[in-house]
DNA sequence: CTAGGGTTAG
């Protein structure tokens, strides 16, 4: 017998809406139609809550009732209500109403329970297509392709007339469980069995076109658009665009847009990501702004497409603009908007941006979002603030492993090590499988950390014990563990054992360690794998050169130059930003063009007295040329990073924490010389440099000069 | 008396 909780009962006599005068059918009927327009308009719990005041007046409830009711079940998901529900019409003898058994599929799969869904399809004695098509469709998106093809040929032998509609179902399905290669089966076989696919059969397939291998099936299908008369067709277009994108055909996109006679946001959102896809961020731009113009009412998608597309594309300005353009457009962001947003504040380190980015997510209630938190432990990791990333991460009500590889690998880049450990060792603790990303930031931990017995440990145990063979990244990492450490010979062994080709990702922390170990023999012999690997790369003759030098070897240095100089390569122009008061500031190497330049000349005088003062020496052997002693003090006076760093000063009041971030490596001279400022100035600061984050504070930095 | 299907942002 059906059973509510006393307090459900005490709020269905409390809403009482039938006089006691009426008799007990017309009582029925008053029931009976309201809990069907309940239903109707979606108010299941009130619909749920007069049938048990309906039951609690003895009123036996019949089968034409108790589908309405097994609706509004299944719209709460309340499985329990509904499985009362499947019990009371069986004892009242309703085991074979096809109304009411059709809509326990819909209930039984709406709660997840595919198999009961089928046990009741089964008893149904003349099953209707609707409930039919919902099964076929359920079992296409849970990816069991068998029994799909099964229970289609079954409600065929059953005389079952199919539509367009159980074959879009199927199709939707099967790329919803990544089946492809099925869901264009499915279409083909709609075709064949006589069906005209529609703009839903079309829009439905055509995601399931995902690269060029499958091109040539989307081009039959956009065959099968035009001879249908579909190519007007909004939602059509936006699949079609959406499918050349992803195959890389820009032209295409822009033909099938044509054939719309007026440009639609989907399109245009599918366009825009397309464009960026195939690596055109500026075409994208364009686009948009063009659309813009032409008052195209553009929505939150067209925004967070062009804010991804940016972020993605080293436009990270342009993506904050266009976050606080959109808003004053007065388009709300959402939960997709912000992770968009967010590696663009990370990429630049615009932590005041991040931050506000944040306030946005605790104010709209989304930072509860899966994506959202994750993007904010990147975020802060790459703002130098990885006590946040630890805070936003213990907030998460709810976590996956790309969470937890965001917070190590911020901790590894951060070459805080002993953190890195313990969260690799929690996250299994709480019942997740490490994957190779997990294990590239472990190894990439235990060599920022110096931690050369871990990391062969880690490494060994990855394809033991995980069954996760190394890939190239975890060579990488194992080479600077032993270059680090000193063991160049054993690292040049690895690297000649090593299952797959060798690339940059392996001769170059090779070619740095014999940078930092002075070592002429391996260091030339990845110099020249480099050489022929990224030719045009100037930062591995420079390298080279270093090596050289350190060892006054100065032919060997000038033949370096001069290969640069025929290749016409010159030395990477370095690059530092720096947020102050929410404007970030670009600053290049031996560039004079920001206004503030005669200050910070001046401040960076000051400051080189006081180094002397104190007894510090200039690290001139990080200059290549061999020029004179005067000139390389000069030359290394004019490092991006001690410029954003001088800056910073010059504008933020005493005590603010400063915060740089590098497209190069830090050199020795820019470290000795920040951690020289942040004690004589009492700063903490913040460098991020290609490689990792330098935390300077009190005269020390948190690498412990090991980098 | 009803019931079921689609595109574009992470």
């Amino acid at each position: 017998m059906l059973r509510f909780s006393p307090a459900i009962l005490v709020i269905a006599r409390s809403s009482m809406r039938v006089p006691s005068s009426m008799s007990p059918t017309s009582a029925f009927i008053s029931f009976s139609n309201n809990i069907y327009s309940l239903t109707r308009s979606n108010q299941h719990g009130e619909a749920i809550r007069l049938f048990a005041e309906l039951l609690s007046q003895g009123i036996s409830a019949d089968c034409y009732v108790l589908p309405s009711v097994v609706k509004a079940a299944a719209g709460l998901s309340s499985l329990k209500t509904g499985a009362q529900v499947h019990c009371l019409a069986f004892v009242n003898g309703h085991h074979s109403d096809s109304l009411l058994l059709s809509s326990l599929v819909h209930f039984y799969l709406k709660c997840d329970r595919v198999m009961d869904a089928r046990k009741v399809f089964d008893r149904i004695p003349r099953p209707n297509v609707v409930a039919c098509s919902a099964l076929l469709s359920t079992y296409a998106r849970k990816g069991c392709v068998v029994e799909t093809k099964e229970l289609l040929r079954e409600a065929v032998e059953m005389g079952l007339e199919l539509n367009s509609v159980s074959w879009n179902g199927m199709i939707a399905g099967f790329n919803h469980s990544r089946q492809f290669k099925d869901s264009v089966l499915m279409f083909r076989d709609m075709h064949s069995e006589g069906f005209k696919p529609d703009g839903t059969s079309v829009s439905s397939v055509l995601p399931a076109v995902g690269d060029l291998e499958m091109l040539p099936c989307g081009v039959q299908i956009h065959g099968c658009v035009i001879k249908q008369g579909l190519s007007q067709d909004n939602w059509v277009v936006s699949s079609l665009v959406d499918m050349y994108g992803k195959c890389a055909r820009p032209n295409e996109m822009s033909k099938v847009c044509e054939e719309l006679p007026e440009m639609d946001v989907g399109a245009c959102n599918a366009l825009i990501t397309g464009l960026s896809r195939t690596g055109c961020v500026e075409g994208a731009l364009k686009k948009f702004k063009q659309f813009k113009r032409q008052g195209l009412n553009l929505n939150v998608v067209s925004w967070t497409s062009m804010i991804a597309s940016c972020s993605q594309n080293g436009k990270d300005m342009e993506a904050l603009e266009l976050f606080r353009e959109m808003q004053m457009e007065g388009i709300m962001p959402n939960s997709v908007t912000i992770p968009c947003l967010l590696p663009a504040c990370g990429n630049i380190a615009a932590l005041m941006h991040g931050k506000a980015a944040h306030c946005f997510s605790l104010k709209n209630w989304i930072s509860n979002d899966v994506y959202v938190g994750t993007a904010l432990i990147d975020m802060y990791a790459n703002c130098g603030r990885i006590h946040l990333s630890r805070r936003c991460f213990d907030m998460m009500p709810r976590r996956n492993l790309v969470s937890w590889n965001a917070l190590l690998g911020g901790y590894a880049m951060h070459g805080k090590s002993k953190e890195a450990l313990e969260v690799f060792d929690l996250m299994q603790k709480s019942g997740l499988k490490p994957d190779f990303i997990s294990f590239t930031s472990v190894l990439s931990a235990c060599s920022q950390g110096g931690l050369t017995e871990e990391g062969k440990f880690y490494f060994d145990s990855m394809s033991r014990d995980y069954g996760i063979e190394p890939r190239l990244e975890h060579y990488s990492c194992m080479v600077s563990i032993l270059g680090r450490a000193g063991r160049l010979a054993e690292a040049y062994t690895m690297v000649k054992q090593m299952p797959m080709e060798p690339d940059g990702l392996i001769w170059g922390p090779l070619l740095s360690s014999c940078r930092v170990h002075h070592n002429v023999v391996i260091g030339e012999v990845a110099a020249r794998k480099l050489f022929k690997l990224e030719p045009n790369n100037p930062g591995n003759y420079v390298l080279l050169s270093n090596i050289y030098a350190s060892k006054s070897m100065w032919v060997e240095v000038n033949s370096v130059r001069e290969m640069m100089k025929s290749k016409g390569l010159r030395k990477n122009p370095g690059c530092s930003w720096i947020e102050i008061k929410n404007k970030v500031h670009m600053l290049l190497a031996g560039d004079k063009s920001h206004p503030q330049m005669p200050e910070i000349t001046k401040k960076l005088g000051e400051l080189r007295l006081e180094m002397q003062k104190s007894g510090y020496l200039p690290h001139t052997d990080f200059v290549l040329q061999d020029v004179e002693e005067q000139d390389k003090e000069e030359m290394l006076s004019d490092h991006s990073e001690k410029l954003a760093v001088t800056l910073g000063l010059l504008n933020t009041s005493p005590g603010f924490p400063l915060q740089v971030i590098k497209n190069l490596r830090i050199c020795g001279d820019c470290h000795a010389v920040i951690k020289f400022i942040s004690e004589f100035e009492g700063r903490e600061i913040f460098v991020r440099d290609t490689n990792r984050f330098h935390h300077f504070k009190d005269g020390v930095c948190s690498c412990g000069d090991l980098w």
